[in-house]
This record gives structure tokens, sequence and C-alpha cells, in this order.
DNA sequence: CCAAAAGTGTTGCGGTTACACCCATGT
DNA sequence: ACATGGGTGTAACCGCAACACTTTTGG
């Protein structure tokens, strides 16, 4: 994945991609195992070369695509690094991705053919190869922070839910809890959800109303 | 500056920096002219390419001292623009930075060796070369967020200011005003300020007491 | 004495916070 | 019947916005 180069004569240009989603209500990171090289074994951000003839939104979509065999889901630039020796195969800077995929019932396929891949809780995070814990951290603190100022918590949610689903998306990522009322009253209040007409049935209490985004698009709107 | 590529081999690793201060109460930033090539006789913030022994930031840093001489600036990582097609003479790609400057004024030395390079008004910027454009309405919308929830704004002023200057530096910025009573309240309840114990002389009004930041160190703190 | 900017408090409003009970369903 | 989460309103509080006059200096 990451080509081996004796001097420093490149510079190459690498994207790595922080994979959010909310499993058994915590919040989880995918990684990928590095098996060789210099980091053989560590876990990893998912990453690769960005190719000249892509953008480095398209490689960053790209890979993504090849890690997950999914599309459209949301990615954001988080920020790039570029220390000498953060990669001993050779001056290689990454230009960095989050993204978020809502909690995926089809797991990834930990059979992929060339690697081990894994969901892995914020709370349980291995040693990375590279710079990755700091990457990591990184993209943690943006999404914390981006999803009080912005809708972009859609990313971590299915088309359909209830304003629990929602409440309690917010709760993990933000590792506090809300007031049910008032959390109802600021979400309702800013008309970016519909309700579907529908209920949830089977469950052994009342039926909750199923809302959904008016809009799945970013915008920068005061959630919380 | 930047090095001319026949084929889409390799990607080149630039940075560009767009340079703020405060000049005559407008906002400026810093533009160089491009005297050769494709863009020649075009306009174009400060630029150069990354050399591989060199972190980004190590990059960032040199140029914008090459550029205006001056060191110790606040200088942040604003976005990586990635298109394949944004410079005609290769595949490069530029880790973009925004830099503050006190106003200077001693002015930057137009009579430069090899450019010309002059302050341009925030409402008068000409259509610059490569996606530049793009770059400095990005570096605007960020720092016009960041100064409200950072003390970042310490980068555009002198060591020691009086809160009218302070103020109007917010103004200007923002381009919006600011209620004198509010923001004198909100301002001093931060301690973020230490009183000189100096005043403004020679001025034809009330001397103005004269403060400076007790620290000159980006920390995030809700300014208004 | 006039011009010019410095400095200083109070009130009203709006949004956020705190808080408890009944409802609809499955078992 | 009981357990479980769904759904709803009100009152206190706090931070923000609006607003005008006196002070100190230079000319």
């Amino acid at each position: 994945m990451k080509e081996k180069h004796s001097g420093i004569r490149y510079t190459i240009l690498a994207t790595d991609i922080v994979v959010f989603t909310i499993l058994d209500n915590v919040l989880n990171i995918l990684l990928i195992k590095i098996n060789s090289g210099h980091f053989e074994d560590f876990w990893a951000v998912p990453g690769g070369l960005i190719n000249p003839s892509e953008t480095v939104d398209e490689a960053a979509k790209r890979i993504f695509f090849e890690t997950t065999h999914t599309e459209n889901r949301y990615l954001e630039q988080l920020y790039t690094f570029g220390s000498v020796d953060r990669d001993p195969n050779g001056r290689i800077v990454s230009v960095t991705y989050f993204a978020l995929m809502p909690d995926p019932n089809l797991k990834i396929s930990t059979t992929n053919t060339f690697e081990k891949i894994d969901w892995f809780p914020m709370n349980d995070i291995p040693e990375l190869a590279y710079d990755h814990n700091e990457v990591v951290q990184f993209a943690l603190d943006r999404l914390r922070g981006k999803i009080t100022y912005s809708n972009i918590i859609y990313g971590l949610l299915p088309d359909e839910f209830t304003l629990s689903d929602l409440q309690k998306s917010y709760e993990i990522v933000l590792d506090r809890e809300l007031d049910k009322r008032n959390f109802r009253k600021k979400i309702l209040s800013l008309n970016t959800l519909l309700k579907t007409g529908k209920k949830t049935i089977g469950k052994a209490h009342r039926p909750a109303d199923i809302y959904k985004f008016a809009q799945k698009s970013p915008s920068i709107i005061q959630m919380l």
C-alpha cells in the first residue's frame, strides 16, 4: 500500500480516512491491519496513495469505496499531516479525511482478500501505525465540534429514525447526556426533520414517531 | 517558482499562504505578481514548493519568511486544494495556510529582487492566478469564524493596544459594528487582557488605557 | 470652549436549563 | 398487571442586546 523509497527525493501524497460509525451504542472507527513492512501487525486507518490523475477528493472517495464498498457517505477533509518522519517508508504527506456511516447492519467483510479489517470502539483504540493515533484524535475533535453547529449527524443515522435514536447519536458522539424535552424542542424548532407518518412497531412500549431529514446535505446550522 | 512538467507522472506538493493584515482600517492580503508562464501578470498569493526534507509546516514558515522577512507570526493550516487542473504547469497539490500580521508600519519592500509584491484590500482583490480567489475566500471564512471562538485576533494587533483598537480589529474582520459597552464587558470578563498601566498620549481626547494580551498563544475561548 | 474618543450601568428580552407525569404497547 | 421507552409544558435563570451621558485631553 505504501511504496518503498530509499532516499528522500520525492514527496509522495497519500490520503488516510477515519471512518466513524455507531455500533452497540458506542462510537467506532474502522481499522485495517498492516501485514508487512515496518508496521507489520499494527492497525491503521484505511488509506492509500493519491493517483496523479485524480483529485485529492476523488482519491479519498475511491479509497473509502475500496475499503467499505459503500458510496455517497459524508466525507470531509480534515487536515494534512506533513512531518518528515511520519512514515518510515519515505517522505509521505497524508491528506486526511473523516467519513460517517450509519450503523452498518451488514458488517464489513473481515475476510477481505488482502487485509484484516474491523470496527474498534473509540475507548479501545490500540497503538496505531504512523501518526494515526493523532489523526484519529483530530478527527474526533472535529466531529464533536461540527455536529453542534451543522447538520452532519445525518451521516451517522439511517434514512429513518426516531427522536430517541437521534438524541442517542448526539449523546454517543458528545459523550454527555442531553435532556429529552429540551432536545426535542430545539431539534423540532429547526425544521430540519420531517415526520414520515410511520411509527415503530413490535417494541414493548409506546410506538415512536419515525422522522427523516428534510435535506441530507451538509449545512451550517446551530443544532445544539 | 512553479516547476514545469510535461506529463502528469508526479504530483508536486506546494504551499500557498494567505497573509492578512489591517491597513488603513481595512483588512488586506499580501499578493505577488507572477512575471512569467501561463499566469504572467496575474497576482497570486505567496507560495512555493515543499522541499522533501522539510515538514509541510516548515515549508509554510519558510515561504512566509522569504516573502515577509518576519517570523513568529500566527500561521495556521487552512485546507489542501487538490484539483487536477488547478495549475496548468502540472499536477500541483497545494497545502494552504493563512497568516496574521500586525499593521506593518514598515511596508513590504515592493522593490524585491524578483517579484512585485503589495497589499490589497479585501474589497478590491483582482482575479488571481490558479484557484487563489477560492483560497482567499476560504481563508477569510476561516478567519471570521475563528476570531469569535478563539483568541487569535492577537495576531493582527501590535503588542500593546487600546480597547478601541481591539474592538476596531474585530469590526474590520467581521465587517459589522459592535456595541462599545457590551464589547468591553465581554472582553474584560475573559481575563485575557492585562492593563499595562500606560495611557495613550498626544491625542486630542481623553487618554485611553493601554492593554496587552496575557498570553499570545492560540487558545479556544468564546471571545464574542 | 469645542471637538473627539474614552469610559461606564441598567433594563428587557429571549433562549437555555431544570424538572415529572401520563401514554401506548408487548409480555 | 407490569415493564419499557415515548411523548409533553412550565417556571426560573442567565447571558445578550439595546441604549446615553460624563470625562479627559488637544487645539
